[in-house]
DNA sequence: GGTAATCCTTCCAGTTACGGGAAGGTCAAG
DNA sequence: CTTGACCTTCCCGTAACTGGAAGGATTACC
């Protein structure tokens, strides 16, 4: 397989596959022309990863995965403990989206919104009424 | 007032007043000895902007914030239509952590955690279930 | 057999919003 | 006069790609 197909069957733009070499997550082979050769394998690790990054896991995060994936050996709680800890950022994230929306929805409802130049949003940023 | 006292009143780090120079929010005037001089303004810019990306505006969205700040004749509609629409960005973004967090907590419930190796978040990462 | 379109390759630069650290000038205190 | 705390600029690194240039390979078509 050459790299669009499997850019095609995994989802993922090719030069997202490329850099996924480059950065060693996967080892496609080549051929007698230098272009990348796939294997099956390849094309369902990268579709491991797509997922995996499609649920918010970084790249080392993804690397981790991968390899307890590849490890026969592993137990799942370590799988699971990972997947915890991502749940837990992501928590702390809406956490501060919130906070943030909190603020902002206060001072948004308070700008009359209109041709006049008074705007509650911009003293209450001036004023350091921005904050909770 | 030297960078250190301004980074001290406004709360931001001296590497981020620099870098806001730089790329043109502030402009200090300079001392003799080739300091940057700031005035009590570019401290107030400074908060101003300390609290906006607290908020969660981009530096562009800073930028334009900033120069509706300065305009005497802005309408509060405009500055209203940029908060609403950060509101919105923010509400897109959980929206997404949201999804996310509820296809892998599905997966992390159905997985056992223990020193055995099946695991259901990797054979869901591996099949596609992890797809909501 | 020529040529045009579509592949493929590598490499370089840019994105966001800074942070770290080096090399070197300045200033206030003791 | 030296020490320590400032200040300056400059360059590299971050995460995870994306875009584009320059050039080679393959395939389709006439």
């Amino acid at each position: 397989m050459n790299i669009k197909d499997v850019a095609d069957r995994s989802g993922l733009p090719a030069k997202t596959i490329r850099y996924y070499e480059e950065i060693g997550l996967i080892r496609p082979l080549r051929g007698a022309n230098g272009y990348r050769a796939f294997r099956e394998s390849d094309l369902h690790k990268l579709a491991f990863l797509g997922r995996a990054r499609g649920l918010g896991f970084t790249i080392e995060e993804c690397r981790k995965l991968l390899a307890l994936y590849e490890d026969r050996d592993r137990a799942s709680a370590d799988v699971k403990a990972l997947a915890e800890r991502h749940l837990q950022d992501m928590e702390v994230k809406i956490a501060e989206l919130r906070a943030m929306q909190a603020t902002l929805r206060d001072l948004v409802a308070s700008c009359a919104g209109d041709q006049r130049p008074d705007c509650p949003i911009l003293t209450g940023l001036a004023s350091g009424k921005a904050c909770h």
